[in-house]
DNA sequence: CTTCACAGTCGAAGCGCTTCGCCATCCAGA
DNA sequence: TCTGGATGGCGAAGCGCTTCGACTGTGAAG
């Protein structure tokens, strides 16, 4: 491997001026630069990433803590690695993928110089790993919002803007008895904060609006979403609207409807909460409050970058909701029958 | 953070002391050792991966190539992930994840001495990305076998097999006219090897067997599914089970023998080749020639380790298919009419 | 009592890069 | 002609670690 030396030696210049010609950070004559980059290019030289991190003790990597614990949903996972990836290479860094649920594992990194930014996913309300990333010698950006975020740049969907504004977008369609298919109870009890807030702004929009919200937790699959829609249909008070927070279950709701008859706005309105891609696989298209995924990877990535340029105020920041084919399954019912 | 000298002083030994100590690579008292290793524990010291890479030459990083390509099946592909990292992680290996479907990519992070061994994913027959490949500075492993696999590692299913194997199945079971739902005819064609070679085991199956493989291309979506099904059962002869070699597509294929009236076994036979998590995910339980993800990246890891050892020998290996759930989707109809 | 092997430790030379301070030029202004 | 600020480039000092050769003391062998 040809080394800066070599590149100096074919360029006639000095060692320095080739660093100094590759990375900008003074001014070097045109007619030298162009000589250096020329060398450089003829030989292949790339800059080995260890000589330069011990040097200038930069990294270029973002870690990127995923945990793959069971029951973790790969389809929205992979739109956040995709985001943080996409963005972390636009600004040249590369991304180290951790996935042992392990604030050790992050400490190793961060504090060996490996990674000289943290994003950690997939934050619970009260994760255990909360003193772990706030003693981290390097910053961190959590993809999720804990209770207590004193010192932690936090970045997410604002869940609850979005569990109203799904309520909202029903009610003011006429529906009266709303079911919210959410994460699974035990989901909920973990303190999955976003769940949590979800049904606090879905219960706030139905508060506001007059409209009642019937909460039916479900597992998250492709059965739990036909149970739920079992559940939801035969057990008190019918629903003539759905919102959904679980995409796993979607593709089992959406197939519940239709077993039992249930067309879609027709019958019963519904609006996903999902990634749109996921809506998008579907066999129908749905009113869906987008979960954008990639959108708050890439601002996981600006946030951690700012932070290592020195600006070290902790930030939490909502992405607001968006809604996607607004009208396409809600259904206007102002004087539906209960 | 303290470095080397701090655990040196700290222990009332040299450098050299404290490194030999720490990694073993000299005897070393047993007193001295755990002298240094006290040290090493109370100061919280981590070598510098930068500098650890510029002395030795070794980053201890493994580079994932996974292309994010639209149509990638995300829940397969974690899959692989999954058994990359933890075989890396089991070698005290991190892993750096490249997303961008180019091979300049792979070189860099070679070429810079980023990482020294590189993990290929998704390698269709005539991959683009071969030649760069050959030339990398560090080995490589590819998951999947493309035509030419001179001078390179591949490790894969052997989806020839499985394909010879599902079909089998059914046939010993009496099923004389068996549908294989597939990968779209556009990754058929592209050369997604996967597809080809498990198309190639299934038709063999189906000569040495005397049966009848009807094949039915689909789309990688719920949607595309259930349309197969519609098709191979309503277009010429009709048959009484079906392979299914589609991971997104599955679901659309069960709920569509559902709403045809289709009872699995009773009426209709089903084997899916996928990884047992996305079977266990379906409504029913299915017959499943599995698709070990896990099992596939961690052995990528193992042949990338062996490589990095010094065996320069390619080698390809393909992994023997497995059944599982062996009868509970497949029924008995020797004397089953047309 | 020397000699020798060997276990255990140390010193020092890099690994390839960044970056700081400094030195030449060169030209404008006095 | 001299001064002084740009401008462009150079030299050298590390960054923190690994690793090679050499050194020391010890006990066994001669």
């Amino acid at each position: 491997m040809p080394t800066i030396e070599d590149v100096a030696r074919a360029a006639g210049v000095s060692l320095s001026t080739v660093s100094y010609a590759l990375s900008g950070k003074r001014r070097i004559s045109e007619a030298t630069r162009l000589r250096v980059e020329r060398a450089a290019r003829e030989l292949g030289y790339r800059p080995h990433a260890g000589a330069r991190a011990l040097a200038s003790s930069r990294s270029d990597v973002i870690a990127l803590a995923v945990p793959f614990r069971p029951g973790l949903d790969v389809q929205i996972v992979m739109q956040f690695v995709a985001g943080v990836v996409a963005a972390a290479r636009t600004h040249g860094r590369d991304v180290l993928l951790l996935t042992a649920d392990d604030p050790e594992e992050v400490a190793r990194v961060a504090a060996s110089s490996t990674a000289d930014a943290v994003v950690v996913m997939d934050v619970a309300s009260d994760d255990a790993r909360l003193p772990a990333l706030r003693a981290l010698p390097v910053p961190s950006v959590l993809i999720g919002v804990p209770d207590d975020t004193r010192g932690l740049s936090c970045v997410d969907l604002d869940f609850t803007a979005a569990g109203r504004l799904a309520v909202s977008t029903l009610a003011e369609a006429g529906h009266t008895t709303i079911g919210l298919v959410s994460a699974s109870a035990t989901r909920l009890a973990e303190g999955a904060n976003y769940a949590v807030r979800m049904r606090a702004g879905a219960l706030a929009g139905a508060a506001a609006h007059g409209v009642e919200l019937l909460q039916v937790p479900s597992e998250p699959t492709f059965a739990g979403g036909a149970a739920a829609v079992q559940e939801a249909f035969t057990r008190g008070p019918r629903p003539t609207a759905l919102v959904v927070h679980n995409e796993a279950a979607l593709g089992g709701v959406v197939s519940a409807l239709e077993r039992l008859g249930l067309r879609v706005p027709a019958d019963v309105s519904v609006v996903a909460v999902a990634p749109s891609e996921i809506a998008a696989a579907l066999p129908i298209r749905l009113t869906t409050v987008e979960v954008p995924g990639q959108r708050i990877g890439r601002i996981a990535v600006e946030m951690a970058m700012q932070r290592m340029g020195g600006d070290d105020t902790a930030e939490t920041r909502l992405v607001a909701p968006a809604l996607l084919d607004a009208e396409v399954s809600v259904a206007r019912c102002a004087a539906q029958p209960a």
